[in-house]
DNA sequence: TTCCTAACTTACCATATGGTAGGTCGTCAA
DNA sequence: TTGACGACCTACCATATGGTAAGTTAGGAA
C-alpha cells in the first residue's frame, strides 16, 4: 500500500534519527533498512529537512492526543497532572527512541531555528501550566513558579529516560532493571512533596 | 604560544560540537574559527575522534575539581549536597555550552559505546549517591533509591538548562528570565521536599 | 486498448568531509 | 652554523552525501 510505505519511512526515520541524530543519519541509510532507495525516499518527503519534520509532526498529534485523552479521563487537578506525568514516564520507558529525539530536537532547535520546530511545545506546556495552577495551593502561584514546578518534573522524567543506554552502560542490566523499578515510586514521591505547599 | 593554540581548539570545539553536535561540525569549520586550517587541528590532534575525546577529557576534569572543591567547603552533607546542586544550576546557567554538550553525549553514547565516554559519569554519580546516604532520613536507603532522588535531581537542573534557547525562543526574553529568577528558589523548595523523609 | 499517475529505479553530479603526503619556516640547542 | 623539531601550510584523494534528471512499471479510469 501506498500510505503504508510513507508510514515505515516515518518509522525508520524516528528511530534513526532519535539514536544518530540529524547529521548522524543519511537517506539512504533510512531507505537502505526498507530496501528502498534514497529517491524512493525523496519521492514520497522531498527533502531530508522535510522528512524530518514529517516525524516531528507525527509525534506532536499523538502527544496531544494523549494529554487531551487523560484530561478528560482523570477528574481532580492533581490526579490528572500526576496521572499524565506518570504517563509519561511509563511511554519514555517502554518507547526511549521517542523521549531521545525530542531531547535531540530541544539540543539542535536554536540553529534550526524556525518556529516550526516549537509549536508542539507551547500549546502543552501552556496546558501543563494550567493543569498545576488547578492544584491545591498552587491557584496564586505565578506563571514562572508553576512553569518551574512543571519543567523540574518534566527534566526529572524525561533526563532519566534519555540515559537508560548509559546508564547500563556503567552499572550493568541487572543493577539498572533495580533503580527502574524504585524510580516510578521515587518520582511519585517527589511529586507530592513538590505539589504540598 | 603553543599549548595556547591547543586549548584555543578545545575551547571552540567545545562551543561549537556543543551546538551542533559531533556530526553537525567538521574540522575545518573548527580551524576556520581560529583562522587555522584544519591540518593545523590535525596536527594538534590526531584525529576528529580525539579532538573529540580530548574536549570530553577536560570537562571531566573539572567536573572533578568542582566537586571535590565543595566537599571541602561544606560541613554538613544536606548542605554539600544542596550547595553542590545549586552550583551546578548556576554554572549550567551561565556557561550553558557544556551542559549541552554532556547532554549530547548522553544521547550519542549507545553507539559511541567505548568505555571511555562513561568514566566521567561513573565516579561522579557515586560521589552524589554517597552524600544523599549522608542526608539525615536516607542512611538506610538502597543504592536505587538514592540514585533515583539524585538523578531526578540532576534531570530537573540540566533539563532545564539546556532548553533555555528553546524556552526563549517560546516565551521570549522577558518571560524567559522572569522564569529563570523563579527557577533557583523552586529548585531548592523541591529538593529541600525531596530530602525528607 | 489507451492514457495517466503514483511509486519507484538507475545514472549522474556538485559539494563536503576526514585524512594522507610532503613540504616551508622559525626557534632553539649543540 | 647546522640540524632537529614543532607548528603550521598546500596539494591531493577516496568516500559519502543530498539532490536532480530521466526513465520504468503496475494499476486504475475512460
Amino acid at each position: 500500500m501506498a500510505s503504508d510505505t510513507r508510514e515505515q519511512f516515518l518509522d525508520t526515520a524516528e528511530a534513526l534519527f532519535a539514536e544518530r541524530g540529524f547529521y548522524g543519519v543519511s537517506i539512504a541509510a533510512i531507505a537502505d533498512e526498507l530496501d528502498l532507495t534514497k529517491q524512493a525516499l525523496l519521492h514520497h518527503f522531498g527533502t531530508k529537512e522535510k522528512l524530518y519534520g514529517a516525524v516531528l509532526q507525527r509525534i506532536s498529534d499523538e502527544f496531544e492526543r494523549q494529554l487531551a485523552r487523560i484530561t478528560e479521563t482523570e477528574r481532580n487537578a492533581t490526579g490528572q497532572l500526576k496521572a499524565y506525568l506518570m504517563a509519561l514516564t511509563e511511554e519514555a520507558r517502554h518507547r526511549p527512541a521517542r523521549t531521545q529525539l525530542l531531547m535531540r530536537e530541544l539540543l539542535d532547535n536554536k540553529r534550526r531555528a524556525e518556529a516550526a520546530s516549537t509549536w508542539y511545545l507551547k500549546t502543552y506546556l501552556e496546558t501543563l501550566i494550567e493543569m498545576v495552577r488547578a492544584v491545591q495551593g498552587w491557584q496564586g502561584a505565578t506563571d514562572a513558579e508553576a512553569f518551574a514546578l512543571v519543567y523540574q518534573l518534566l527534566g526529572a522524567i524525561n533526563y532519566y529516560a534519555v540515559s537508560q543506554p548509559t546508564l547500563e552502560g556503567i552499572f550493568g542490566a541487572a543493577k539498572l532493571a533495580e533503580i527502574d523499578e524504585a524510580f516510578p515510586a521515587r518520582l511519585a514521591a517527589l511529586m507530592d512533596a513538590a505539589f504540598r505547599r
